[in-house]
DNA sequence: CAGTTTAGATTACGTCTGTAATCCTTTTGC
DNA sequence: GCAAAAGGATTACAGACGTAATCTAAACTG
C-alpha cells in the first residue's frame, strides 16, 4: 500500500473532501490552515502522483487532481499498520492507554459501546 | 517528546521488555527478530542515546543501555498523535474503521466492552 | 507582437532514516 | 609483548521528507 507523509496527507484531505480540483484550489484550501507556499504544495501534488496517490484529468493546461484511494481505505490501512507496530495489533490497549490520560469523554465511552453493541449484534467475526 | 523511528521502536522494545543491558545483548535479541548486522543496531543504540530515549551507565568498557521513558508513555503519545492526525483525534472512529475490515474479533470486543465498563464505573470525565 | 503571468517539470538542499563500514582504542589470547 | 577481537565514535551513502527556487513553455495583456 502507498505510503504517505505527514505533509502530504494534508493534501490527501483536501481531495478527501472535494475532488476533483485544480492545483490552485487546492493551494487556497491549504492557505487557511498551512502556511506552505503554492511551490511546496505541487511539490508534495507532484509526489502524490508519482506515489500513485494522486490522478488527475488535464483541464485546458492545468490538472484536475483526485485521489485514487478512499479515506476510508487509507484509514484502516495507516490504523491497521499503526496498531500492530505499538500495540501488537491489538485496538483494546489503545483504548486503554487512551483512557489512562483522560483522552476519553464520557461521549466517547458512550459512542464506543453503541458501536460495539452494534457489531454483536451484527454476529460472528470470531 | 522525542520521535523514536520505525527501526528504532524495535530497539527500545527490547529494553523495555528488559533493562539495563548492553549491547552485546541487545543484539543477540533482536537476531532473532530481525537481519540487522551489529553494527547498524550500535548505530541505532547511538541515535536513541543523542534523541534522550536511552541512557547509559558505563560497565567496564561497555555501556548498560536503558530507557528515559516507559513504554506506556511512549504509547500514548504517540497514540495521541496517530489519533489526531487521521480520525481528528477522536478513537471510536478508529476501532469502527477496525470493525469494519474483520480486525476485530469477538473477543476483542468483549475486551473492549469490559474495559468500557470498567471505565464508566469509575466514574466521569468528559 | 512583446512582456508578464502561470502551470507543471526539474533541481536544490538540509535533515532523518535504514543500513552499514571504517577508525581508534582497549582488552585479551596466545 | 603482539596480534586479534571487541567497544564505542565517526563517517558513509542512498532514499524519503519538508520546503522551496529555478526552468520552460504556454497563455493572457496591453
Amino acid at each position: 500500500m502507498i505510503e504517505i507523509s505527514n505533509a502530504e496527507l494534508e493534501v490527501m484531505k483536501v481531495l478527501w473532501q472535494e475532488a476533483p480540483l485544480p492545483a490552485i484550489a487546492i493551494v487556497e484550501r491549504l492557505q487557511n490552515t498551512s502556511d506552505w507556499q503554492a511551490k511546496t504544495i505541487k511539490t508534495m501534488l507532484s509526489r502524490l502522483v508519482q506515489k500513485g496517490a494522486l490522478d488527475y484529468q488535464q483541464q485546458g493546461r492545468a490538472y484536475l487532481y483526485h485521489p485514487t484511494i478512499t479515506e476510508q481505505d487509507y484509514q484502516r490501512h495507516a490504523g491497521k499498520n499503526f496498531v500492530k507496530r505499538l500495540f501488537s495489533g491489538k485496538v483494546a490497549p489503545l483504548v486503554a492507554s487512551f483512557a489512562a490520560t483522560d483522552n476519553l469523554s464520557d461521549d466517547d465511552i458512550r459512542e464506543l459501546k453503541a458501536l460495539l453493541d452494534k457489531l454483536e449484534q451484527e454476529g460472528s467475526n470470531d
